[in-house]
DNA sequence: AACTATTTATAAGA
DNA sequence: TTCTTATAAATAGTT
């Protein structure tokens, strides 16, 4: 319909190719239209010209359009946009409820937001800090005692290691005397224990340095309130 | 474009108007076609008969056309499906890992899932929890001073009654001697200490109480170990 | 569904 | 882009 006959297929002119874009896009959506019109139907054009930009028609609204089609293509397509959008939503919300009661939970945690716990509340937290502290130490004596006795074992196989030298250099004789003392002080079960032990003094008195100040703090606040 | 001119209305004869629908509809398919391959272009086109029938052509695939169409029609329309499902699933997923992130925070605090932390992390959660301790405790000393406090002020309003009530039934010359002691001992600033007292005496061997055992607990596992 | 007179769309050129 | 115009294509009315 024209001057000429084209074959349908891509036109490799640039500006040929923009012009008859141009026109034929303009006829598309008049038929479009007319369509829509004469027949009494519902009719949705969308065109995406290779410089990306778009040019729509729709009879009704495009929204209405899309959403019949999909109606219309799969009653429940996993592409579903309105279901899919409650669904997310829904998910959102209960996420979000989750994360603010875990937050208000946290804060009290912190000692923070203890306004409106009565004292059944406030014992109870009390009680699972102390619980959690409890876990938290026991936690840290046992990282400790296991880097003390890996300490201690790797220290014994150092001492043996130096008596068998020891008894290379200087031969049988003299040995004995002073490995044996060695041997009774660096012997695995028996060596630990006073580890074990400096290492409780320590942690005792740490923990209390923590509280007696505040106890003490705590006592001048409330005489002074 | 015919045996003669038709105005562009809705076509009255049902018969008329569904032979020009199956004619036009091709006849837009056909070019929407054409428009695609000549012109490079990305065309969706939706046609809904007056049945209800669909009919669509689509360049590429419609799923690909309408999601361009949405993403270019407006980034963030509120009633794009795309991008609204896009934005609630981004939302879900945001919450999803913040929960996630407070909830290993909150496990750690109660004392559970210790594994993994170094001894640096259990000082810091140590600290923290003491410190949350602290606060606990001090918000429930309040509570309680406040109480005393209360009942204490009703302790006094109701022995000044009483002293009034005395004079009344025994006369002004004997009261003195009795009522001064008493207000001497019920005397708001005074009285209160002792209480302080009595409460945070109660208070601290209670954590003692938590804590020995444990303690012991502690040792004998870690001896055993 | 086919035919065909006409209208409409549009290719090429300006 | 828009206009012009010759011609291809679409289609209204008919069979």
């Amino acid at each position: 319909m024209g001057r000429g006959k084209i074959a349908i297929r891509r036109i490799d002119n640039a500006t040929s190719r923009q012009v008859t874009f141009s026109k034929r896009r303009n006829g598309l959506l008049k038929k479009a239209k007319e369509l829509a019109i004469l027949c009494d139907a519902e009719v949705g054009v969308m065109i995406f010209s290779s410089t990306e930009k778009l040019y729509d028609f729709a009879s009704t609204s495009m929204r209405s359009v899309i959403e019949r089609y999909n109606k219309a293509k799969e009653e429940n397509q996993p592409g579903n946009p309105t279901s899919e959008i409650k669904f997310w939503k829904r998910e959102a919300a209960v996420l979000r409820q989750q994360l603010q009661n875990l937050q208000e939970n946290h804060r009290q945690m912190m000692g923070e937001e203890l306004t409106g716990l009565n004292i059944k509340d406030l014992q109870n937290l009390e009680s699972q800090l102390e619980m959690s502290l409890r876990g938290v130490r026991m936690k840290k004596d046992q990282i400790l005692m296991d880097e003390i006795q890996e300490l201690t074992r790797q220290g014994n196989l150092i001492h043996q290691e130096n008596v068998e030298l020891y008894k290379k250099v200087y031969g049988t004789r003299d040995v004995n005397g002073t490995s044996k003392e060695l041997f009774v002080t660096n012997g695995q079960s028996i060596e630990e224990d006073p580890h074990v032990a400096v290492h409780l003094q320590l942690s005792q008195p740490q923990q209390q340095n923590y509280e007696t100040p505040t106890r003490a703090t705590k006592l001048g606040r409330l005489q002074l309130h």
